[in-house]
DNA sequence: AATGAATGAGCCTTCATTCAT
DNA sequence: TATGAATGAAGGCTCATTCAT
């Protein structure tokens, strides 16, 4: 195989096990198998499970920072931004519905020393911007005033808890998927409009 | 020992590890030693580990089925229900953080059919009144109007995310456990006057 | 319960599983439930599952050393004990069709030495005067002349061996219950023709 | 190791621990110490200790059917047949004394429908031809008139019963190994001149 | 780079047995 | 005498991992 291909391979294979069917139990020989390599092709380039799965789990921290940094580190105005954040947020995760998920699964699982951590610089970098243009719409009064962690947290969990929550949130309303993939879709209009309290009324 | 009282204390203790201190892969030597009592124990009283992960989830899926029970049939003023809800959902969370991230991956990892659910009646019953008391409020202007649907799961997703979040959301932000606490506290608040717009300027 | 009661029923009950149901791997709470005891109450009788076993592994070479006993040691002519013994032999195997084969697996089992043998002196003693009734026999013409060892165990071996391997012949042979029956009840004059060559034509 | 060999020394090793020593309770620790391999090995070739035992089974089951096919479908005299039929059952057996016995008790343990039984045709077919062949001795009065059923497991029953009961016999009569080794190579004539009416005098 | 074979550790489960009542 | 509760030992099985090729 082509220099790197095969290991590019397991390493999706794995992404797609976890992030996308949230198979968490899944075995080498679940991934191998589906990778269709030998197992043991697994420990000759991960050296062990283990190694896989903090690569895997750096891989999916990175995916959700990188999605926080990309929006408020773009040049459009802060109105503009929510929304693509909102938009962005919310696709990504229809893409790879158990990735918050399975981050904290396995962060609550492992001691957390052992995950690398390079991202944070970039979450306070990229904050500190956005935070003073938070408070600027706050004091125009496009916004509710409120603390910015506050904003920033409520803003994920409203795009996030119905994409993580939703075979629960399902089973539980009785909701068809068709339904609710709609939902999610007509979901992004009403955190915009909650935000900026734009009534329709 | 007392009548039942072992197997209640078997199940307590595994409601513990579960629910409250997140080990999803404790192993039935876990969960014996904690109880301080012999393995085979639980086999006694549960037959397997399969059995008993049934009856610790059927009790969390209940639990959360309740909150939501007991809040809506509640005879106060909406404005009050809400309230209580809010309240009453984050102080419980609080109690057992990992409770809904343990249903979830439960319902995820079984054969969903196995899991019984006489909740949804209740659900459904005690939702339609609710329903009705919402759409008035939106009439009243005390709400912004909005499909019930997004205020119910909006209204828990801004409950339930940054707990269920929370090992994510303080490292990624870098917030001490202090702050994060006092965080939880203050977003009562939040939620409340981003609902009913009582902005505090 | 009445005096011994108890522990009757518990050791019938096994002799049945075993004896008569070839359940050999049945496990004290098989037989506890057969019998509709507690199964506490067969150690507190039998002290272990061993000591039970050793009981009626006793109790069925005693009955199938009785079973020669009787019919050497009665008062009837050489062809009616021979034609005794074959009745008696055959119509007590299909009352427990399994118990030669379960004395043959417990004797490999088991260390030999903690089978009580009380029962060989019967057997020589019984068997002595036997011995010269047959060569009389032989002398007569009335038997085929052979060594009487041979003489006896072909006996048993004609009698014991479609009842002990009756699953396995019928299987092989693809026969009927009903067919297989009718069979055992011939071979009874099957085998008086054989050994004393009185043939039909 | 060679292909399959290691494969073939695992069944090997099981047939000779139930077929020569009898040992019906081994565990997979006593059949993987026995091959000098790793217990998991086992489950790696077999799957599961039933389903070697399956094999193991089958193979027994094969084997003895072999037997009566090689024997009956030769191409020599009746009275050869026979003969060759005492002298390869009784060697064969001595090879592996417990394997009848290991049939019918897996026979009596097992659900009776899982054993594949492709062997019936071939009993069929090679009884067929024999059958005639017997009918026709029977009327040369050269072996006594009796059903041809009766006749074949009689036969069978006089070369396997020796060594099936073999413990139980030489206990019940106080043999010794020497006497009976010569005991069992005497039954081969004395089984044939039973059939064959041939006496000695 | 890739793979089949082999292994050790650990987990679930069963079962005979004991204990307290 | 009888029983429910509790335990230790052992067995089957899975899985990550290593090794030889």
């Amino acid at each position: 195989m082509k220099e790197g291909a095969t290991e590019e391979l397991i390493i999706n294979t794995a992404k797609n096990i976890f992030f996308l069917k949230g198979n968490y139990h899944a075995t080498t020989q679940d991934i191998a198998d589906e990778a269709g390599v030998n197992r043991a092709l697994i420990h000759y380039y991960f050296r062990s499970r283990e190694h896989l799965m903090e690569e895997v789990l750096n891989a999916a921290i990175t995916k959700m920072n990188e999605r926080l940094y990309l929006i408020t580190q773009s040049d459009v105005s802060f109105k503009e931004k929510i929304s693509n954040l909102i938009q962005l947020v919310i696709e990504e995760m229809l893409k790879t519905p158990y990735l918050e998920n399975f981050v904290l699964n396995e962060h609550n699982r492992l001691n957390l020393s052992c995950i690398t951590n390079p991202h944070k610089k970039i979450i306070d970098n990229c904050l500190g911007g956005f935070l003073i243009e938070m408070q600027d719409e706050m004091q125009k009064g496009h916004i509710v005033k409120v603390d910015p962690m506050h904003f920033i947290i409520n803003l994920l969990a409203l795009c996030a808890y119905p994409i993580n929550m939703r075979p629960i949130i399902q089973r539980t309303f009785g909701l068809e998927d068709e339904y609710y993939q709609q939902f999610i879709q007509d979901q992004k209009k009403v955190i915009f409009n909650l935000i900026f309290r734009e009534t329709t009324d």
